[in-house]
RNA sequence: GCGCCGGUAGCUCAGCUGGAUAGAGCACCGGAUUUCUAAUCCGGCGGUCGCAGGUUCGAGUCCUGCCCGGCGCGCCA
């Protein structure tokens, strides 16, 4: 099957050669139109270019377009404003790329005729992230989301993903946690792989407070610590169980959420903090090298960070103590990644307040060398989910709120709200066993967090508020899910299956609501190209829900058309296959946010 | 003190390299309904885009200064 150029990339191809036909040089500012009224499309190129040409903006846009040659795609353009040129695309265009993708689900055509990019790379997300000496909490929600929702695009787009989990599972505290294991579980050496923990968050407190008052406890900890470094089996051996016990937990969690990643903790780094170490201590015997040590620590220092009083800034890679630091760890990471997964991006989905710990640790990677120009280091950054009302999310007593906890109050007031729908259903094709209605509630509710999470951009705080993430109408996963929902219903109604609808009537575009809702279709993969482009995620749920409110006016009674009952047969089953494009494109878009359909609800 | 993020409609939020009259949802008011799942659709109301300057054909967007809220600034992660 043919990939399909989009629009919008083809408009701006016209105008460029039109452009050089002038002897102009420039990008043609193509974007799709706010208003109808103006048409579809819009370049603003004109203006920008006649101020260079020392020519008037209109009078430029007016040998643009008689030089332009676009009578296949759009009706002549129009101009307008300062120098506006405004396309309204031909329908038998937008008709003829349409029926270009063909019904059906095999992986090809799951691309909706999206094309991959033109050179994969290979890209490392670090995300999620948990320390394992607690539970998983509410503040490792965004991470989880967004990063896997990035992972979904870049793989999408024909990348290589490594999804990291770069849990915290090396710290001082393990030391604690070790020793107080061996004393309230002697059992545990002998059936490590038995081992339970049913609330981790309560053994490390009781560990905590062993620590804090036994002076005994606090030196076997400290011990411990020195074992676990130096590879005691015996140490080792307790503190592998207690880790695969927590990651037990944070894996129940991912299961749910669906999200894939691989467990790659501290731990795992800890021979390349070493080298690490080693590297940069041959760097230390260079003239003017940035790697010196100060105050007994191995630092790098770079130019341009300062403390508060005005000093010099370094990253710390090794503490005064010989101890590793969580700079040793990202560049432990960075080495990795870039030697031995051959990584031309890293992202790493951390909170914003991070943000200059990434660019040091970037810039002291750059400053040794280690990582060339055609490698990219980002860092993905996001506010804090904080409560409705604005404050920090926490438990009234002022504790963390569990992951899970909270995961389970989504899918519970899910439950509630499609059950108070189902109430007055009169449709009879909703009644639901509760196996039914358990995956149902469990769908929702996730969505509804995930949606709410994604639907907002990256960098503001938002707040968490069930009841309007839940919410049957706007900008929600109900609402997506539902408009999903009603499409598969149409096939129900109609009785066909979308995969084995004919291909060889076309599709007619003859009424307003089709032909807006196939030009909202063919913005997809632009779209998708500014969502991985920019990591704009929100940009992506924005589109759905358009294409969602496109599609509810094509098949409103009213305004729209008439699906199951049109006729002629070509009529019917043109609008079908618009049908069947809509929902794939939805179930896509929703799943490349992590988001699971629902074919009733 | 320096730096980062935020400040847009009553509320929650969008606003892509500067573009047309600043958008959406909720709430509120009004209309549509013999349902193709109305969990819908249509219309209305609603904003000195924190403040003040500047840049230009054009500024929510760029520059400067200031105000408010949050966060960060040497061995915690």
């Amino acid at each position: 099957m043919a990939t399909l150029k989009s629009i919008q990339t083809e408009l701006a191809d016209r105008i460029v050669k039109a452009l050089q036909s002038i002897g102009l040089d420039g990008d043609p500012l193509v974007f799709p139109s706010q208003d109808s009224k103006f048409g579809d499309y819009q370049s603003n190129c004109a203006m920008g270019l006649g101020k260079k040409a020392a020519r008037k903006p209109r009078e430029l846009a007016e040998e643009i377009v008689s030089r332009l040659q676009i009578d296949d795609i759009s009706e002549p353009p129009q101009i307008a404003g300062p120098g506006f040129i405004n396309f309204r695309i031909k329908p038998a265009f937008l008709s003829a790329i349409l029926a270009d993708i063909p019904p059906g689900s095999d992986p090809e055509r799951a691309r909706l005729g999206i094309e991959a990019a033109a050179s994969p790379e290979v890209v490392v997300v670090d995300l999620s992230s948990p320390n394992l000496a607690k539970e998983m909490h509410v503040g490792h929600l965004r991470s989880t989301v967004i990063g896997d929702c990035v992972a979904r695009c870049l793989e999408f787009m024909g990348h290589t993903v490594h999804r990291d989990n770069h849990v915290g599972d090396w710290g001082t505290q393990f030391g604690m946690l070790v020793a107080h294991l061996r004393h309230v579980r002697p059992d545990v050496a002998d059936n490590p792989s038995q081992l339970v923990i049913h609330d981790l968050e309560t053994f490390y407190i009781e560990a905590k407070s062993r620590f804090d008052e036994d002076e005994e406890f606090k030196k076997e900890s400290r011990e411990t610590v020195v074992a676990l470094q130096q590879a005691d089996p015996q140490t080792r051996l307790i503190w592998k169980a207690f880790c695969d016990e927590s990651l037990r937990h944070c894996h129940a969690i991912y299961d749910r959420l669906k999200v894939d990643l691989v467990d790659r903790g501290e731990s795992f780094y800890a021979d390349l903090m070493h080298e690490v170490v080693r590297r940069l201590e041959i760097l230390r015997g260079e003239d003017d090298s940035p790697v010196r040590i100060s105050d007994g620590a191995l630092c790098v220092f770079l130019d341009g960070f300062t403390t508060r009083d005005g000093d010099p800034l370094p990253v710390i890679v090794r503490k005064a103590d010989g101890g590793f630091n969580y700079a040793s760890s990202d560049l432990a990471t960075i080495l990795h990644r870039v030697e031995q997964l051959g990584a031309t991006r890293i992202i790493y989905v951390v909170g914003l307040p991070q943000k200059q710990h990434f660019e040091m640790v970037f810039a002291a990677a750059r400053k040794v060398g280690w990582v060339s120009e055609d490698v990219s280091m980002v860092h993905l950054g996001f506010g804090s989910m904080l409560s409705a009302t604005g404050k920090p999310f926490k438990t009234r007593e002022g504790g963390t709120v569990k992951l899970k906890d909270l995961l389970d109050e989504a899918v519970a007031k899910a439950r509630k709200v499609v059950e108070s729908q189902l109430d007055d259903d009169k449709g009879g094709d909703r009644a639901f066993t509760k196996e039914e209605m358990d995956h149902i509630a469990e769908t929702v509710g996730l969505a509804a967090v995930k949606y709410f999470d994604l639907s907002h951009s990256l960098a503001g705080d938002y707040k968490f508020d069930l009841s309007t993430m839940l919410s049957l109408e706007g900008n929600t996963a109900p609402y997506m899910l539902y408009a999903y929902a009603r499409i598969r219903s149409i096939a129900r109604k109609a009785d066909v299956d979308f995969a084995g609808l004919p291909t060889d009537v076309g599709i007619s575009l003859d009424h307003p609501a089709e032909v807006a809702l196939a030009l909202k279709l063919l913005q997809f993969g632009d779209t998708l190209g500014t969502v991985v482009r920019d990591y704009r995620l929100n940009l992506l749920t924005e589109y759905l829900f358009e294409l969602a409110k496109t599609f509810s006016r094509f098949y409103d009674k009213k305004i729209g058309v008439r699906i199951v009952d049109a006729s002629p047969e070509s009529v019917r089953n043109s609008r079908l296959r618009l049908c069947d494009l809509t929902a794939r494109t939805l179930k896509l878009g929703l799943h490349l946010l992590g988001i699971e359909t629902l074919d009733r609800m």
